[in-house]
DNA sequence: CTGAAAGCGCTTACAG
DNA sequence: CTGAAAGCGCTTACAG
């Protein structure tokens, strides 16, 4: 199954394998009679140009990498991912570049995953979701490292000097906390993510920043971790029941979630008791009872924007750092009680 | 950055580029000190083989592609499709391949996805999820044509000849379905997936299988179709509703939870006045309130199987068709009321 | 505007 | 067991 190779086709129209590969490339300079002949025979042929020759031949191969460290839970636990990952695939696709995947869970995974994500794999550039453990950490680092262009998703954890995207959590946050200040809630409560992510710092920071700004006293009892799971904002929610929190900010739906789960289970009652805010706008956040009240990220934006970011170091070289961070914006929906309060 | 050549590594030994070739191929017939100095160099100097050279030389790349022709919504809607992934990446991890990512919602992604699906892109050979309309088809039937290594994930359309794996969905169906019957309902109604779709087609002749061995009549009205999320298994639950069932199986448990929350709104009781039973085992069906039936799909041992079943293929040549089915289990919990009627 | 030629970094018979 | 050589299918200066 060898297929149609260039000189194929130059055979054919009668021309040199340079000129139909100017044509394939689009370079200018190319008689336009010419030009139309080679599209043709490519046309009837179907010729596709063969991308490792290309790859060797150019030194690019426009593919990219997307990696992501993570333990096996939290991927298809949260829906953020998936959505996330469909971005950077339509990015993709839109830029012509290829997707490559790579999950790295275990350290094993790691090793045998590295030497594929460079340059002397088949990648242009690559992709880095920041944070989670050590395994991600030590990848950036060794990806900083390797000088391949680099995109870090979310602030990394050492202001490492390679480019990232985030959005603007802190200010998220503070704006979701101070929403919930200004219902005339007293004791807001809070689920952080880890605190070994930067998604879980700065999230619990715009969270402090709005409690100290209203004049609320920071109650240590007031804040919780939890892991960005279903399960891990129930247990946060039952750690923080006994403090008598009349408000919580989540730092994700899905944390939301469970600890709706708990509070229900503590016969209390969302909002009239305890009113709630999350973070992402899952579409579960529409369907829960009550709705959540959350912050919503353009998910599937941020996908695109990083690859945009990503394509544009690569092609046009290194640019001094670069950061790009987005907005977000509060939905209102019924678990905060905004509703009742008017 | 172009960093090291088999020929540097060769010059820094005192060999010859193909004996260097040998020792990174784990080739036999190489005297074993000499084996030793190669290596150590590679080791020292951090060496790492081009993967395009190797490519275009061996006519191999080690890596696949996963097509998922899918509209945006059900990809981030359903926890089914990032496990299955994930399944997919660290089987590719395991066996040593790269995994390529392609998702083509629109016509146009089609287009634009198509050369670099197929040998003269990257790849060795293709993973492709059958049914999910237009798109779905064409995809699948070229990639047929262009005779790529291919398997299907999910039974396909139309009986191609291509190799594909699968779950026994007919059989997992109707042992659902026999559990409610055993149980004593009377009236079970089922919300299916797309009749587009084989998993929907599937599923729906076990159901009609058990209602016909039990000796129910199946009425039309207690027959809707869904497409697979959660507002649609919401929605079929509404039309249900006036057929009066007083069980339910539905063919997802995303489905199931939106079926959950029609109930709920109905002012009626699961399982006292309807019994459900889902598909798939997803996180969310052990943290719903009742806990959800279901039938539990072994979805990472599936990714892995796929993998391992188009490596075998693209290493081993041609192989009559084949096709892998696999078992499931029946997971009973709250929601089919086994508990209550012992 | 067009072609001949070198080169990208490997693998793989073929000799020895 | 080892090396010299051809070849994989392109791109890209370099001439003209």
């Amino acid at each position: 199954v060898a297929g149609l190779t260039l000189e194929d086709v130059a055979r054919k129209v009668g021309v040199s394998r340079s000129t139909v590969s100017r044509v394939v490339n689009g370079h200018p300079h190319v008689r336009d009679d010419v030009r139309q002949r080679v599209l043709q025979v490519i046309e009837e042929t179907g010729y596709h140009p063969n991308a490792a020759a290309r790859t060797l031949a150019s030194q690019r191969s426009r593919m990219i990498g997307l990696v992501l460290p993570r333990t096996v839970n939290s991927f298809f636990t949260d829906p953020y991912f998936p959505q996330f990952t469909q971005g950077i695939a339509q990015a993709c696709n839109q830029l012509d570049y290829t997707l490559g995947l790579f999950l790295a869970g275990t350290r094993e995974d790691e090793e045998k995953l590295f030497p594929r994500v460079s340059r002397r794999g088949f990648l242009d550039g690559v992709l880095v979701q920041s944070g989670h453990g050590q395994i991600g950490e030590r990848l950036t680092e060794r990806l900083i490292k390797s000088s391949i262009p680099l995109v870090i998703v979310g602030r990394p954890t050492q202001p490492d000097g390679a480019s990232y995207i985030d959005v603007d959590n802190a200010e998220a946050a503070y704006t979701a906390v101070s929403h919930l200040s200004r219902l005339g809630y007293q004791r807001i409560g809070t689920i952080t993510g880890p605190a070994s992510s930067t998604v879980g710092i700065d999230r619990r920071e715009g969270y402090l920043r709005a409690m100290t700004e209203r004049g609320r006293a920071v109650e240590d009892c007031l804040v919780t971790e939890g892991d960005f799971t279903e399960a891990g904002g129930y247990y946060a929610m039952q750690r923080l029941l006994p403090a008598r929190p009349d408000a919580v900010f989540a730092a994700s739906d899905i944390m939301a979630i469970g600890a709706m789960r708990a509070i229900r289970e503590a016969h209390l009652h969302v909002p009239n008791d305890i009113a709630l805010v999350g973070f992402d706008d899952i579409p579960l956040a529409a369907l829960s009872d009550p709705q959540l009240t959350t912050v919503r990220q353009h998910v599937l934006q941020f996908g695109i924007s990083a690859v945009e970011l990503l394509t544009d170091i690569i092609e046009n070289g290194l640019t001094p750092q670069r950061r790009i961070i987005m907005a977000t914006e509060l939905v209102i929906r019924e678990s905060c009680g905004a509703h009742r309060r008017r």
